[in-house]
DNA sequence: AACGTAATGAGAATTTTTCGCATCTTGAGT
DNA sequence: ACTCAAGATGCGAAAAATTCTCATTACGTT
């Protein structure tokens, strides 16, 4: 139950973050744009308006429950945190976002923050490239 | 002499891209935005449109005389490619921004995208932290 | 020096995101 | 369940970032 969920995160349960966050629990598609959440809710009959999501998303954001990520469209993308954190490789062809973990370069970030005397927040790490499919099909 | 540099890559030399190239060539800051480049040309005199900015820093970008970045300011940031690629450490408090190399990392990096079967054209990483200038201030 | 092509400038237009404010909800207290 | 204040929403306007249009200008080749 995602009102539970929220005022866990410290959020009001208001009408507009259940139905966002349930739309994001259960959407396929895991990385999507402010703009690409309004539509595919108004499609759905779920209709919040768009400055709405903006500011939930962010909200969001800030309480942990969704991670944004800024790729390379010119637009931000959110990703519903499902605890296990992970980077992203993105085909530039198709579009496609694969995600993968690596202990040796997250260890290494963490040294290289130290090493620099920074005290490390966040990182982001996205390969490039073309995807098996995009590859084939040359 | 940056017309030759321009020549060689591809470009015409013209006047406007002359002076962005040596503006960039001469600038202490290395990591700038559109914005940042127009007002910085502007005070020193060289007076260049704006849009032309964005057009000439993106045929930069694409013969490979300029990266661009996407940190999390929500616009693109432009660096002068002096040879040596590199990886960025932000502090998400006055927005200084170091560099760093990790041969690990750029060789994990390489094996993950072949892993996957993405052939890598590029890769983006960034930590995100507090600089040791602003840790020692809180 | 002349010419054709490509580049520039200025402002309009797009795109993405935020803001302002009137109205409506939520959740705490009765 | 009912009331109320604080906070949230919706909508359109406003900002911010970037691209586009198109008339004018500059390159560099002849």
């Amino acid at each position: 139950m995602q009102s539970q969920d929220l005022k866990k995160a410290g959020l009001k349960a208001t009408l507009p973050r259940v139905k966002i966050l349930n739309f994001l629990e259960s959407s396929k598609v895991r990385h999507m744009s402010a703009e690409d959440v309004y539509k595919a809710m108004l499609e759905s009959g779920d209709d919040v308006g768009l400055a709405t999501i903006y500011r939930v998303l962010t909200q969001f954001e800030s309480v942990g429950l969704v991670t944004r990520h800024h790729f390379e469209e010119g637009h931000s993308v959110f990703e519903l945190n499902l605890g296990e954190h992970h980077d992203h490789i993105v085909c530039i062809k198709c579009g496609r976002i694969d995600e993968f973990y690596d202990a040796t370069i997250e260890k290494r970030q963490r040294e290289i923050a130290a090493k620099n005397g920074f005290e490390m927040t966040d990182h982001a790490l996205c390969i490039y490239g073309v995807c098996p499919d995009c590859r084939d099909q040359k």
